[in-house]
DNA sequence: AGCTCCGGTACTTTACACAT
DNA sequence: ATGTGTAAAGTACCGGAGCT
């Protein structure tokens, strides 16, 4: 464009200054000045492909980086996509657990004794993506928690030394010790302080109602829980710092020491050797139940009454043996017919008060029918029938 | 010897069942 | 509805054991 404004001014000049010339030389001047024309022009076109090629070329790599940039981007869609579909199959599993824990069949991972798991739930339990991903790390740190533990327990008190080969079997993931730890991670952390606050918040079950269900607590965990067995050895004291706990488990605990003093020294009960924990545990329930003389006389006792029974010294070797020798009734029950008694004998009674005072005095097999909690007693009954054996 | 921790126990408070 | 007795839970204190 420069170029042809800079020949319109000549052929201007041309034209205006000397209009002879321009007349002799018309055809030759304006075959030139075409000439020129085009080759400017042509100039112009190769700029201008010039200019395409570089543009199409630079198209040509942006759409190349595109590409590539896509690529990489299905790529790493896929590999979330992957994780994705991993994550939520463990979130599955943890849904299986926490199912498995409301219904109760979790507890079961928890029998340290191994007792009650049989071959096809531990099997299935092997199957478990999650817990199989969970093992290999928890693993390692169990080993050292098992190693620590067996040593402390070597110096500590008489009733933590049960026997090891149960603890060797207690591998709830959840409760590994926070000095066990070898991660020095963020999550290890988090883990640590979580399981912590979870020892700390550990509160005895106040509504047990019989030994079997303390010594359940006490070695095996009650549903979802860990057992005070194992809070015992792996945090000491330290988890039943508040005073209403630590009192409440050395009342707990008079319970347990007979138990496992039972286990360990049974002629002095006069029982067989190589009493199991399991007929130890019944020993001291038919205590409970009615092998007793609480206040002078056979007693159905509360677990309080038998943590009084125990520490005050109040039992004696009759009291201990395998059988039930008689289902007792409660003190509550024996207090309300002595005062009655009291109150008839002061006021001598009619035909049918004799007939009452004899029923009392003997009760019949459905006596405790007509009791107020009757269903919990016959709750009671079933657990003694199946403690009898 | 002094301190801390822990278990044991007396005492108090609370909850519940039963009688009036 | 209120009073009473019993049992259980919680609190406060004491004493022993272990550590510095």
């Amino acid at each position: 464009m420069a170029s042809s404004n800079d020949h319109s001014p000549q052929n201007s000049d041309v034209e205006g200054t000397n209009p002879e010339l321009s007349t002799n030389l018309p055809s030759e001047f304006s075959a030139s000045a075409f000439q020129a024309l085009m080759i400017d022009q042509l100039a112009k076109i190769q700029e201008q492909n010039e200019g395409l090629k570089t543009r199409i070329v630079q198209l040509e790599q942006d759409q190349r980086e595109f590409y590539i940039d896509t690529c990489k981007k299905l790529e790493r869609g896929a590999r979330s996509a992957d994780k994705s579909a991993h994550e939520l199959n463990a979130m599955k599993e943890v849904f299986k657990e926490i199912v498995g824990v409301m219904s109760g069949e979790r507890v079961r991972f928890l029998d340290h004794s191994g007792e009650n798991v049989t071959t096809q739930e531990a099997a299935n339990i092997s199957e478990s993506l999650l817990l199989s991903s969970n093992h290999e790390s928890v693993r390692r740190r169990q080993e050292a928690v098992m190693y620590r533990d067996s040593r402390a327990l070597d110096t500590l008190h008489v009733l933590k030394q049960e026997d090891t080969d149960i603890w060797s079997r207690l591998n709830h993931p959840d409760f590994a010790a926070p000095s066990a730890q070898t991660e020095s991670s963020d999550y290890a952390g988090d883990q640590n302080e979580n399981i912590q606050d979870r020892a700390a918040n550990y509160k005895m079950n106040r509504l047990l109602k019989t030994v079997t269900d303390v010594a359940r607590e006490y070695f095996e965990g009650l549903q979802g829980q860990p057992s005070v067995m194992a809070l015992e050895r792996r945090f000491g004291p330290s988890w039943r710092c508040r005073p209403s706990e630590r009192s409440f488990f050395a009342k707990r605990m008079q319970i347990i020491n007979r138990i496992v003093d039972i286990k360990k020294h049974p002629s002095k009960y006069n029982l067989p050797d190589g009493i199991t924990r399991k007929k130890a545990i019944r020993v001291v329930e038919n205590m409970r139940l009615g092998n007793n003389s609480f206040h002078g006389q056979a007693t159905r006792m509360t677990l309080n009454q038998l943590y009084i029974y125990l520490a005050k010294k109040m039992d004696t070797p009759n009291d201990y043996s395998l059988q039930l020798l008689e289902f007792a009734r409660p003190r509550r029950d024996l207090l309300l017919e002595k005062r009655n008694e009291d109150t008839q004998s002061t006021q001598p009674g009619s035909s049918s008060n004799d007939l009452e005072e004899e029923s009392r005095a003997n009760p019949g097999p459905n006596s405790e029918e007509n009791d107020s909690q009757s269903p919990r007693r016959e709750a009671l009954e079933n657990a003694v029938t199946g403690l009898r054996v």
